[in-house]
RNA sequence: GCCUCUGUAGCUCAGUAGGUAGAGCAGCGGACUGAAAAUCCGCGUGUCGUUGGUUCGAUUCCGACCGGAGGCA
């Protein structure tokens, strides 16, 4: 086994401490793996670890773009896998934690990503879609591509078009390349970990927690410093949960108050889908919170996982 | 005190010309290979306020009572 812990988990459940105490405990590095901590000047909103709680453990992949620029899976691991390999070659364990679940599987599996397409190839299915609807991608799909067609629903937009665009591109169908590059064995073989609660309102309540607490350091400053260095407010980054809500209420659409339950709604709903993420992979080892149990408690638990796993 | 309206899912509400009920939101489950904090799919969880009456049968009709809103005094 890889000297590499995954620490999967919903947002709010407490993967930022608990690297950090794995790296102390393990002589680790960081490496985050956040489809949003990896911008920089968004550090409120997404509870992005300060220097004081990263307590002198290095960091890697936060601020490691800027907010207008488009990222991805890809991207991140372009940028994240010679991280790893450095980490790794300096004798140290490489704690892979954060809540992009679809970031860090293909970190692990070491992926290859069908080509981005050329430019233009995507505005003209998008157009073609808002013109026309799915129906035609769909029926152009179902005869190159009918296995993608019957997997993907007529609804699913952004699949369709992307499963159009790789064929476009490569020649070769998105179920072809899924194919083969799944038999690939994966490149990597960590210890995984996820954070789950007992109790699931334990867990809303410390979403809920944790955006009144944002608020209180001042999300609405940075949210507007960074309308303000003219940063689209279309842009991916702005789609973050706790930024799209208050970009609206500072358009005037909603009070802040209203913003806020919808942040603490959607945080929900994306904690339920990391979970249902996690879920599906077998190997890994889940570490549930009960309703009395502390941060030690978890801690314990992890460590002695990784206790079985040396021997 | 009298009159009117109202009480149905966790919330907001629809409905049944009498045959035990359904939407949205919430909640729950799932998918996911270059937007993933994105995108998409599935699932109704209920003493129909309480209690009598009429009826083969009442959430529905009638009475009383209890909540809630408004009006008149």
């Amino acid at each position: 086994m890889d000297k590499i812990i995954c620490i999967a988990g919903p947002t709010a459940s407490g993967k930022t401490a608990l690297a950090v105490e794995l790296a102390k405990l393990c002589d680790g590095e960081v490496i985050s793996c956040d489809s949003m901590q990896i911008y920089r000047r968004m550090d409120i909103g997404t509870a992005k670890p300060t220097r004081e709680e990263m307590q002198g453990i290095p960091h890697h992949m936060l601020d490691v773009a800027e907010p207008w620029e488009d990222f991805s899976v890809s991207r991140y691991c372009a940028m994240a896998s010679p991280i790893l390999e450095d980490v790794l070659s300096r004798g140290k364990t490489a704690i892979v934690a954060g809540g992009t679940g679809l970031y860090m599987d293909h970190l692990m599996k070491g992926t290859e990503f069908a080509p981005f397409p050329s430019t233009g190839r995507r505005e003209e299915l998008e157009a073609r879609a808002d013109r026309e609807g799915t129906q035609p991608l769909m029926d152009w799909l179902r005869e190159i591509d009918p296995t993608a067609a019957a997997r993907l629903h007529l609804s699913d937009r952004k699949r369709i078009i992307r499963a159009l665009e790789v064929y476009l591109e490569t020649g070769e169908t998105i179920t072809a390349h899924d194919e083969r590059t799944r038999a690939i064995p994966p490149k990597y073989r960590p210890l995984r970990l996820a954070l789950g609660f007992a109790d699931r309102q334990q867990l809303y309540d410390r979403i809920d927690l944790r955006v009144d607490l944002m608020l209180e350091q001042g999300l609405i400053g940075e949210i507007r410093a960074l309308l303000d260095s003219g940063i689209p407010p279309k842009c991916t980054a702005m789609q973050a949960i706790g930024y799209k809500e208050f970009v609206a209420a500072l358009r005037g659409e909603g009070t802040v108050g209203e913003a806020a339950a919808q942040v603490k709604q959607s945080s929900r709903h994306y904690a339920k889908r990391q979970l249902t993420w996690s879920r599906r992979d077998p190997d890994t080892h889940w570490l549930i919170r009960e309703p009395q149990d502390g941060p030690e408690e978890i801690l314990a638990a992890a460590r002695r996982l990784i206790q079985e796993t040396d021997n």
